[in-house]
DNA sequence: AACTGCCTTAACAATTTAATAATACTATAA
DNA sequence: TTATAGTATTATTAAATTGTTAAGGCAGTT
């Protein structure tokens, strides 16, 4: 039974995220590094300089991620995040800030203020980038039941139930987690490439008309259009 | 960051739970930043600085939920755990897990191991409080004489003893448990894991089929449709 | 010893889910 | 328009998972 199996595409690189980064920090040589290390990754990376500049940089290319150094001249981190919070597109915005090591409390002040998570300098790559990994693969947005809401659709991990309008729509394993990954980040386009890793993982090896049809599936049973297409490109959850 | 902080003003939340919490942490900042937002909500709240603290409180206090951290000096949270759910006051007494960000391993092992939940720190105190209280509403009440109602039927723990529709049912000992356990948390699934860990303790390896058994025997003996499969994942009661 | 109920397992049936192949469709650019 | 790349759809097959039954071992009882 052991057949020739062909794939159809070709893996070219270890992981396509397409997702923006924000780094601001008044030290050239941990802009460089970090800059580096994450684009080695796959993430598009953009730096800002100082406070202002990353408020300004923020506004102009909606990053997923912003990393912020504590201790910058002008505006501190913690300034500029809380000016961003301020702001409805940063609302879900994922914030991390970078602090010196020793620096106690302002660990507390800054998960305070609303940012995710923290990096200590100084910074091994590794770490920076499973750090950085981490964040991206969690979910955003729980409610109180510990379910997450994205528009209409209300997705129970706990319960493995999805409620549309009242109705509960009973959906299979992998289609239950990968709408629950699209309607993680609403409005993010995933890749396919991202799409296989996060739920089939990087050892398995599928064909491209999986993910499709799995998709279809979806919107079979949710009879809803809020699964959108992006040629060439992925699919993204879109909030009506 | 040792300065004292003091609460000067009255506490008038309108709820009043009288819930006991107990928080295990070995720092003192982490252990007083959740105390402090906890007991500003009305909890009664004890704390304890280490893994063997925690059993020593959890004992003398019977709380009504246990926040863990993973990383204790001595005994670990995952541990502290292990040996509460081995004892028959602990096993249904909400317990959630402190974990550091990044290491996705430990929340999935944590819920394997019977943890009803994690928080991630840092810990914003908003999240801390809703998720609490999340976790109060989830919970299902246990009547008077320490018995517990699910849907039509009733449990009682001490009589090992299921009532329906004024019937009494007999169960074995492994079903009793297994109903108890789904019945706990209605809707919620439970991992196949979680249920071996929970019912047959972490050393004994028993085969998949076993549960399906003890599933079917209790389906069979009460004669009603409450506990749903969810392939691939795991079995829920469902209240009718 | 014989009986009983409980737990576990094995073997097989039944079901559900997942992956693929084949084909039809659709947007876009030349 | 027409070619083309990419996606949708459907049916089919393969794989994974669970349901069911029966049987054996063990422990406690009679």
């Amino acid at each position: 039974m052991a057949e020739e199996r062909r794939v159809t595409f070709t893996i070219t690189t270890t992981m396509m995220s397409n997702n923006k980064i924000l780094i601001a920090d008044d030290e050239p040589d941990i802009l460089e590094i970090l800059s580096f290390n994450l684009t080695a990754e796959g993430y598009i990376v953009e730096t800002a300089k100082n406070g202002d500049e990353a408020i300004e940089k923020a506004k102009k290319t909606s990053p997923d991620l912003i990393i912020l150094d504590i201790m910058m001249p002008g505006k501190n981190g913690i300034e500029v995040c809380n000016m961003l919070r301020g702001m409805p597109a940063f609302k879900t915005t994922l914030i991390v800030f970078l602090t010196a090591m020793g620096d106690e409390g302002t660990e507390i002040k800054g998960l305070e203020t609303g940012a995710d998570d923290y990096i200590t300098k100084p910074v091994s790559p590794k770490v920076l980038v499973s750090k950085v990994h981490a964040l991206f693969r969690r979910v955003v947005k729980t409610e109180s039941d510990g379910s997450i809401q994205a528009g209409s659709i209300t997705i129970n991990r706990e319960k493995y139930l999805v409620t549309h309008e009242g109705n509960e729509i009973i959906l299979a394993r992998k289609e239950f987690e990968l709408l629950a990954l699209l309607a993680s980040r609403p409005g993010k386009v995933f890749l396919r490439n991202e799409i296989l890793n996060q739920i089939w993982g990087t050892e398995v090896i599928v064909g491209d008309r999986t993910i499709d049809v799995h998709i279809r599936k979806i919107r079979q049973k949710l009879n809803l259009d809020c699964i959108t297409t992006v040629k060439g490109v992925g699919y993204k959850f879109d909030l009506n």
